[in-house]
DNA sequence: TTGAATTCCTAGCAATTTTGTAGTATATTA
DNA sequence: TAATATACTACAAAATTGCTAGGAATTCAA
């Protein structure tokens, strides 16, 4: 049940753009150095949330990447979503295809849908503005 | 964020065994051949249950395993706490040691303790009779 | 107009974890 | 004593994760 470095990395990548969010574009390069994160990995991860609209970014010198909205207007449950493909415990409760047409009526699904349920209340409730808070605050270890 | 088929497999199993609580002692293979599992693989997930005293064996002809108590008194989240390992989502949040001395004043724990409460909040709600009474209405598809 | 900086895109690969298999030793019962 | 089981250990295939490599396309500044 362990969510990856994909959705822990793009949280602290976006925390950064959030924080720098008045500095017009900010390169993949100077966030994997604050972020001590590999620069080619990072690239890869914040893909997934242009491709979503969640950040917008322009090539060439001076190039970079920002935030599309205001940090409060995304929270940590879009963001991990975007990057871990779905919350959800089992891969029946996946959007779009039901692999298995009995598991409307399966007990575990049932199980399965309320944990998925309990962990996006919880995720959908937290903002990136809050992250960003709390980091000035108290730090981030890197390590989670 | 997914369950393994441990976890998964490790609910069918005790559920099988909740529901021939009266039949004695029952072997891997019948329930193997019963859930379509691997034997040998069962045997592995069905070993951390033993090692936890969550059901108890005897050898030999006519041997197998049973539960250690009424199904009423198993929890979901323990039976899925023994096989998984843990339900958190980030190591820093498994018991005894935490990698990084500087968590303790993290961002991201905070909200990966809130998950974490969250998900046991669940599984800890959900007893191994509730499942075998809704599998006697409902059934299990087997692939969640 | 040229060169430096930067994103964009694709492919591959090493390490790890998951999901099993296989074989043998040990115990129990009829 | 033969059949039936668990107990234990080792290994292996498959999938996923986490990352590396290289080059094409774009933009800006000197």
């Amino acid at each position: 049940m362990k969510i990856s470095t994909k959705g822990r990395y793009a949280l602290r990548l976006m925390t950064d753009l959030a924080i720098h969010k008045d500095d017009g574009y900010i390169s993949i390069k100077s966030i994997a150095t604050r972020q001590n994160i590999s620069e080619k990995y990072l690239e890869q991860i914040i893909k997934l949330l242009a491709k979503e609209n969640l950040v917008e970014s322009t090539r060439g010198a001076q190039g970079g990447y920002k935030l599309t909205r205001e940090p409060v207007e995304y929270t940590v449950g879009e963001i991990l979503r975007v990057t871990e493909g779905s919350l959800a415990p089992v891969a029946c409760l996946e959007t779009d295809d039901n692999p298995c047409e009995n598991c409307m009526d399966c007990v575990t699904l049932e199980i399965w849908q309320c944990v998925l349920d309990a962990v996006n209340k919880v995720v959908d409730s937290i903002t990136l503005q809050y992250l960003v808070d709390k980091q000035r605050e108290k730090g981030n270890c890197g390590c989670c």
